[in-house]
RNA sequence: GGCUCUAUGGUCAAGCGGUCAAGACUCCGCCCUCUCACGGCGGCAACUCGGGUUCGAAUCCCGAUAGAGUCACCA
């Protein structure tokens, strides 16, 4: 490269380049082909795609993390590649204890498994370590050749120094950051370099960016490249002199995506769009490290409306919702957060779905094209719709197993409440309420919503919340009296509501709804009214499910005696 | 401010030069119906704005506008 026209340019020979390597990194024992040779390229078939989650060790994993990893998941699991797990914890202060079996619980209890990388107890596969601050014989070596060959330097100027500039350039409205003269470091002579080092000044290591912002527009450089979800992007090459490895030998984002993405074979990126504005160094880089970049998969940012009015990228800090937490608490089944991922993370999924309802989710056909590029509002009503819908697909034994594990861990209180966790038979009958036939309910959408719709089937959560209905509320002790006298438990639906209608149309009231909308002023009320009666008497609520399929279910004794208090 | 991305109903989103501009969710109405759900039918509701190119533009080009992202020794 030639850097003649850019102030600041390297006044080293490459002569002074090798040594200046040796002097900042006099322990690096392996060479860029040892660690080719040590990570070859994989032996996997043709389109067989390698992705990688790279989470930071916080220990939290929220909806966009999630929302990426299905992403990953998919493309290698359906093409028959791999998917790792790599922790980037090169930033010491986001260190949480545990985080990583944290990352793989979560990702796991919503389907998501890894194939290779770290695990709470040692790592799994031959292209580790999958731990970012386990690497630095890998990154240290990668930066001394960027240094023997002149690309990268030792930079030495302070906090102090750079806040300096920063203002410098801001007064200047120029553009902040360390590039092109403001990079003083650049010229350092090998002689006043290791006079610094000698005097044990800290320094980072830099890249020697060949890009130059400052040439008129026509002759700044571009270059293209081809995302996989949003086609053909342009942009100006990097300018920057980014800090490859820190004062503390460890290296930055930038510099271990790159290197940990080649020597890992890595495939395909995914990652968020807020990676775009970095994509040039990381297109440099691989440049000088004469490597070929991966595919890259850009994805949209998760969005909500924010306080006014507008769109905005959903902040871990404000909004519950991307917490993964929530959707545990509230008790959301995890295959209908996936549905619901899955509708907003490919565009014919809901179509795909329509075509084939009771197909196996793994058999969709997920591609980065049909990914959208625009932010996506994140919408509990639809993830809710989703739910009812995905949840019907699922046995009353699964929906019992999976509604005890969660009482188990958020409403504790109902372990407690001996009637719930009593009979495993009766609460899957209770969950199954409706559920057969050509036009099934759908009443469930999660955990929490569905203990409050079932509760009053459990004597000591039953209460009654409703008043009588005004038209029959004069009349509820007699119908329930003579509801209770021509009760038989082995009535069938029919013959049950038959004597319904009879009790109504003796009292007073139509046998037909329609009758008395017709003549009001003929009846006291309607069948209707009559049976919400015996609805709250026997529910406490007037809305629920048929009432005869409860009795069943209830059972005859405590049918009695529920309706007995009111008679 | 620089750079970048994005722009179809309230939300998600088909559409790739000729469509009465799909569909889903929400909301509303009707039907079914003992309530609620479910289901069925129907309805409200959209191409950000200018210029071009073209016989013809939501679709292609240019510009404006708006929104978003990003400009750290965080990731």
């Amino acid at each position: 490269m030639n850097n003649e026209n850019t102030a600041g340019a390297c006044l080293q020979s490459p002569q002074d380049c090798q040594k200046l390597a040796e002097m900042l990194f006099p322990h690096v024992e392996k060479s860029p082909a040892d660690y080719e040779a040590l990570y070859p390229p994989r032996p996997l078939p043709e389109g067989a795609k390698v992705t990688r989650l790279g989470p930071s060790p916080t220990g939290f994993i929220h909806l966009g993390n999630l929302f990426g990893a299905f992403a990953d998941e998919r493309l290698a699991h359906q093409s028959g590649g791999v998917f790792l797990l790599r922790i980037e914890d090169t930033d010491d202060k986001r260190y949480v204890e545990g985080a990583t079996a944290i990352i793989i619980d979560s990702l796991r209890f919503f389907g998501i498994n890894f194939d290779e990388g770290a695990t709470p107890d040692g790592e799994k596969g031959a292209y580790g370590s999958y731990t970012q601050s386990q690497r630095g014989p890998v990154y240290q070596c990668f930066a001394k050749k960027l240094v023997a060959e002149g690309q990268a330097y030792p930079c030495f100027l302070t906090e102090a120094e750079i806040g300096e500039i920063r203002a410098e350039q801001e007064a200047a409205k120029l553009t902040p950051g360390i590039y092109g003269k403001w990079a003083r470091s650049r010229s350092l002579s090998l002689a006043e370099i290791s006079q610094k080092l000698a005097a044990g000044l800290p320094y980072v290591i830099r890249l020697r960016s060949d890009g130059d912002m400052s040439l008129p527009e026509e002759q700044i450089r571009r270059f293209e490249i081809e995302d996989a979800i949003r086609g053909k992007l342009s942009m100006p090459v990097n300018d920057q002199d980014t800090v490859l490895l820190k004062a503390n030998g460890i290296p930055t984002y930038h510099f271990a995506h790159v290197v940990d993405d080649h020597l890992m074979r890595t495939t395909h990126v995914v990652r968020g769009a807020e990676w775009l504005p970095s994509l040039p160094i990381h297109i440099e880089l691989f440049e000088k490290l004469g490597w070929q970049p991966p595919v890259y998969c850009h994805t949209a940012q998760l969005m909500k409306i924010g306080e006014d009015g507008n769109k905005r990228k959903l902040s871990k800090r404000k909004d519950p919702e991307l917490s993964l937490d929530y959707y545990r608490r509230l008790g959301y089944h995890p295959a209908a957060v996936r549905e619901y991922l899955l509708t907003i993370l490919n565009s014919n999924f809901e179509e795909w779905r329509l075509a084939n309802p009771e197909a196996d989710i793994d058999e969709f056909a997920f591609t980065t094209e049909k990914m959208s590029n625009s932010g996506a509002l994140f919408d509990l009503a639809k993830l809710n719709d989703v739910s009812k819908e995905v949840l019907l697909h699922i046995s009353a034994a699964d929906l019992a197993d999976f509604l005890l594990a969660w009482a188990k861990e958020f409403r504790p209180e109902l372990v407690s409440a001996t009637s719930f966790f009593a009979d495993r038979a009766y609460l899957e009958r209770v969950l199954d309420i409706g559920r057969a036939g050509s036009k099934p309910r759908k009443d469930h959408i999660y955990a929490q919503q569905m203990v409050e719709n079932i509760s009053y089937f459990f004597d000591d959560m039953f209460t009654v919340e409703e008043e009588m209905p005004a038209e029959a509320a004069a009349d509820a002790a007699e119908i329930i009296s003579r509801y209770l006298a021509s009760y038989d438990h082995a009535d069938d639906q029919e013959t049950w509501f038959g004597k319904i209608r009879q009790i109504a149309a003796d009292l007073g009231y139509a046998a037909k709804p329609k009758d008395y909308k017709k003549n009001p002023q003929d009846y006291k009320g309607h069948v209707g009214h009559v049976s919400t009666v015996i609805r709250i008497a026997l529910m406490g609520r007037s809305q629920s499910p048929d009432v005869w399929e409860i009795q069943q279910i209830l059972g005859e004794s405590r049918t009695r005696e529920r309706l007995s208090r009111f008679a």
